[in-house]
RNA sequence: GCGCCUGUAGCUCAGCUGGAUAGAGCAACGGACUUCUAAUCCGUAGGUCGUAGGUUCGAAUCCUACCAGGCGUACCA
């Protein structure tokens, strides 16, 4: 929408130069946007300001001279007026809003698409949590800002895949495998000494039970190495379908889990290794194998081999980056806890050593959430294993409101989660605020069938009978919704669709209120229902970018 | 010590990458349901944008220093 207003501009501007009024050494860049206030106008360009220092021109002179050259013979323009300090601010026609409105319209689910993504290939990861045990409420804000995320890139036109990495390796395994095995000779009545770092969760003792039911007894006098491997195997498919289920309880699904176990297997990790030391960014020292991540930002080197031989962590992952960008992705983005940012520096490094620009590389940090009861703290605590799960908390307040409260503020902003606010249906929740519009524009839909009213679509309707000030209010902002999509993906900011939605859905609880929308006036009944079905598109597909459902009754 | 995030109305937060008189919701106060859903609407009141400098036509936004809170600073993941 603002791309015509631009286009107006630059007319003007190069009618100016070629009059020689301007001097135009280089093309500007014509920056549109909303005036604060409506009524200043439509739109506004601060050209004229931008322009000062180099015409040597005062703004207001500049935009004299622009204004002038604004071909206002058109269809589409109302009024140009200069203000304050030399903004242009410019009126557009009726005509102007509702040839894009039905446009909008018209194209019903996709729109809010966009282009800006051009088709790239980006990969995102996120939730990853260790298959140690069940969700908690932190992996529930990354997974639903990640899922939204992916929702709203996609919208935008990147070509986009999800991507859950599962730890399937290493120390935390064994003991997953050999807590549960305790707890499993515990069960069957041996008196063994469970230690204090291993998982103390009930959900052990719930596998172990299970390896009873199928198996027996049949571990019970084995020795260790021959049992641990057995139930680290099943402790973690158990614990990972629990994850999954959790997950697609919370309308978060994934393209593709990859599993960290795998690179081991096809050698990756070797390689990846190999790769690096050829290229002289590892070294051996103290007996363990060292990167050379300083040499790229990072504060010091970092182990990738342990004088255990073991690999870190930090070693597999190395070798996962790399497998990402084999795989073609231009762009990787990962969601980690807050807690994890030490671990950017050291990747990015590693990215660079691998000769790759380290801006294909985009790390979100979700900072953390308090969950909170009733203004009360509640206390999480995963060593004791007494904690709030994801889905715990999504069985009390619902998918939706849980959603809209881990979606609703800026993801780098510290979150707290009331649960008696989160479920309450009032004012406080703004979710239900937004819910509750959809349903009223569908009552009305009802209301107008009941009353005989055919509406559809495609028959003519006399859109010009809309002039109500508030009516084009609404209409303006359905109009920018594909822009917040092109702006919430580029800045990689979810909440902006929550607070534009909010935004969007008060215009309309206030029109409401002062106007009816089914009267004897046929005509006028349809043209409004018109508008209300471009705001019930705009609501579900806004919503739809947040994975939140938009109820037809309530 | 060093690094990252945060600091805006009594509370919870926006502020669209530097624009016009800093905005919402809640709480407070006062109004609106015989009319398409009152889970709503309308109005009043509420501010040294953490502090101090700097950059420029112009700063909540960018830079520097400081203050406060959170998180990190492993041959853990």
């Amino acid at each position: 929408m603002k791309k015509a207003i631009k286009e107006i501009i630059e007319c003007a501007l190069n009618k100016a130069k070629d009059a020689g009024e301007l001097e135009l050494a280089d093309a500007p860049d014509v920056v549109v946007e909303k005036p604060k206030d409506e009524k200043m106008g439509d739109f506004a360009s601060n050209i004229a300001m931008t322009l000062a220092r180099s015409e040597r021109k005062n703004p207001k002179a500049i935009a004299q001279i622009i204004e002038r050259h604004i071909d206002k013979g058109t269809a589409v323009l109302d009024s140009v007026e200069i203000a304050g300090p030399g903004f242009l601010n410019l009126k557009m026609s009726q005509k102007f809003f509702l040839d894009r409105f039905t446009d909008a319209v018209e194209k019903r689910n996709d729109f809010g698409e966009s282009n800006v993504g051009q088709g790239t290939k980006i990969l995102i990861e996120f939730v990853s949590a260790n298959p140690t045990g069940p969700l908690h409420i932190g992996h529930g804000r990354g997974a639903a800002v990640g899922d939204a995320l992916a929702r709203i890139l996609k919208k935008a036109g990147y070509d986009l895949k999800t991507e859950y990495y599962i730890n399937d390796v290493g120390n935390q395994m064994n003991i997953l495998g050999r807590s549960t095995w305790l707890r499993y000779l515990e069960l069957l009545g041996s008196d063994t000494e469970f230690p204090e770092d291993h998982y103390r969760g009930e959900y052990i003792k719930d596998i172990a039970q299970l390896a009873i039911d199928q198996h027996g007894k049949e571990f019970f006098d084995k020795p260790e190495e021959e049992c641990v491997p057995f139930f680290k195997k099943l402790a973690k498919d158990n614990i990972l379908e629990g994850i999954k289920e959790d997950l697609s309880d919370f309308r978060v699904t994934f393209d593709n889990w990859f599993s960290e176990q795998s690179l081991y297997e096809d050698n990756s990790v070797e390689g990846a290794i190999e790769w690096l030391r050829g290229k002289g960014h590892v070294y051996d020292k103290d007996g363990a194998v060292w990167l050379k991540s300083s040499a790229f930002d990072d504060d010091k080197d970092r182990v990738i081999v342990k004088q255990t031989g073991e690999k870190t962590y930090f070693c597999s992952d190395i070798a996962y980056h790399q497998n990402k960008i084999k795989r073609g992705f231009k762009k990787i983005i990962n969601l980690m806890g807050a807690d994890h940012h030490g671990y950017v520096p050291r990747m990015e490094a590693v990215l660079q050593a691998m000769g790759y620009d380290k801006n294909i590389f985009k790390i979100l940090l979700i900072q953390f959430v308090s969950l909170l009861r009733g203004g009360e703290k509640v206390a999480m605590s995963t060593r004791s294993g007494e904690f709030e799960t994801l889905s715990d908390v999504v069985n009390e307040v619902g998918v939706d409101a849980a959603r809209y409260y881990f979606l609703m503020r800026s993801s780098d902003a510290h979150l707290d989660f009331d649960l008696e606010l989160a479920k309450q249906e009032t004012s406080e929740n703004p979710v239900f605020y937004i819910q509750y519009a959809h349903a009223r524009i569908c009552s009305i839909f009802r209301g107008a069938e009941e009353k005989g009213i055919q509406f559809s679509g495609n028959e003519s309707i006399d859109l010009s009978l809309l002039v109500e000030e508030e009516e084009f209010s609404i209409i303006k902002a359905i109009l920018a919704f594909p822009e917040v999509v092109e702006k919430s993906a580029l800045a990689l900011e979810v909440h902006r669709i929550s607070h534009y939605l909010l935004d969007l859905v008060s215009r309309f609880h206030g029109y409401y209120s002062r106007h009816r929308v089914i009267s004897d006036d046929v005509p006028l009944t349809l043209a409004r229902l018109y508008l209300l079905d471009g705001l019930r598109i705009t609501i579900r597909n806004g919503f739809d970018l947040m994975g939140i459902s938009v109820p037809e009754k309530m």
